[in-house]
DNA sequence: CGCCAGGTTAGAG
DNA sequence: CTCTAACATGGC
């Protein structure tokens, strides 16, 4: 029998409205999630850890680590992970209470309540996952996320079942982009995933050195890199660093569920979602996720 | 078939 | 600073 850490959650936290976020694409090999459970491997050093959370009751999750024997370190590093991962230190009932008076919001945060940021506690997967889903629809950007992970990530076999883990920096700064073309990646966004991995392998960004940068300094730093631009530099902001104002402004989700909620014929232009987006000023992460969630 | 997709860049005005 | 073309291909 695994050992099993038990992590307690804010009144504000739903599994499973985090669970069918996890579950939305079949194409999606960095975890394996059902209705009820979710499984992950991370490398720690020079091992390979695979995890699994449940929920056994409410205001409670559970880890069990399935593949081998953890030592103190590593049980307090998949419980930080966890903690990461579904944002359980936020307190959202500030949140709750700008949205309960807000027209756009009000529905959503009775209809997903508890609903919290998936992150990307991984800085780098969260940038060249945004590079990928970059103006082409989900579906196809989670078919090339796999086609890179299968070919460039590692993985660890447990009970013969096959867990993907990212590739590194380092796997992709040292290939040409030309090598990404089979896998459909455009010239462009081949160029820029291997930019960005030679961008962390020289050290010119890390989660650590921009982790130590107010809002605004950390973006300047990311959009120095090619491939990184508002849209994305705010998306890793927001899934990586947690930032609460941290929005991507440009996003064509975003835009579909502002028209959707308030039955525009149209999609808003930048300044009218700037507006919008005035009134959730410190809270605007959670509002874009909320309405990305309503699409 | 056409339109759009969880955009960015380089170049022009 | 703002506007525009090019990129590039799947999903519906």
């Amino acid at each position: 029998m695994p050992q099993t850490i038990q992590i307690e959650t804010p009144r504000e936290f739903d599994f499973a409205h985090c669970l069918t976020f996890l579950n939305r694409s079949p194409n999606e090999i960095l975890h394996r999630s059902d209705a009820t459970s979710v499984e992950k491997a991370l490398h720690f050093g020079s091992r390979t850890l695979l995890f699994e959370v449940r929920a056994p009751s409410k205001n409670e999750l559970s880890a069990s680590i399935l593949n081998l024997k953890p030592t103190a370190t590593e049980t307090k590093r998949v419980v930080q992970y966890i903690d990461e991962w579904f944002d359980l230190k936020t307190d959202l009932k500030p949140f709750y209470k700008m949205a309960r008076q807000d027209d756009l919001l009000k529905g959503l945060m009775k209809k997903y309540h508890g609903y919290r940021i998936m992150g990307h506690p991984d800085l780098f997967e969260s940038l060249i996952w945004a590079v990928l889903g970059q103006q082409i629809n989900l579906s196809f950007a989670y078919t090339l996320k796999r086609r890179v992970v299968e070919k460039f990530g590692t993985t660890l076999e447990f009970k013969n079942k096959k867990y993907f883990i990212f590739p590194t920096p380092e796997s992709l700064a040292g290939i040409l982009p030309e090598q990404l073309y089979p896998l459909q990646l455009s010239k462009q966004k081949a160029s820029y995933v291997v930019g960005i991995a030679q961008a962390f392998v020289e050290g010119r960004i890390n989660k650590e050195k921009l982790g130590k940068l107010a809002f605004e300094e950390a973006k300047e730093a990311l959009m120095m890199i090619k491939g990184i631009g508002n849209w994305t530099a705010n998306y890793a902001l927001m899934k990586t660093f947690r930032y609460p104002n941290a929005f991507p402004l440009e996003d064509a989700g975003l835009h579909n569920a502002i028209k959707n909620q308030l039955g525009l014929r149209s999609k808003p232009d930048l300044k009218k979602v700037r507006r919008i987006f005035k009134k959730y000023e410190g809270w605007e992460a959670y509002a874009t996720i909320y309405l990305w969630k309503s699409l």
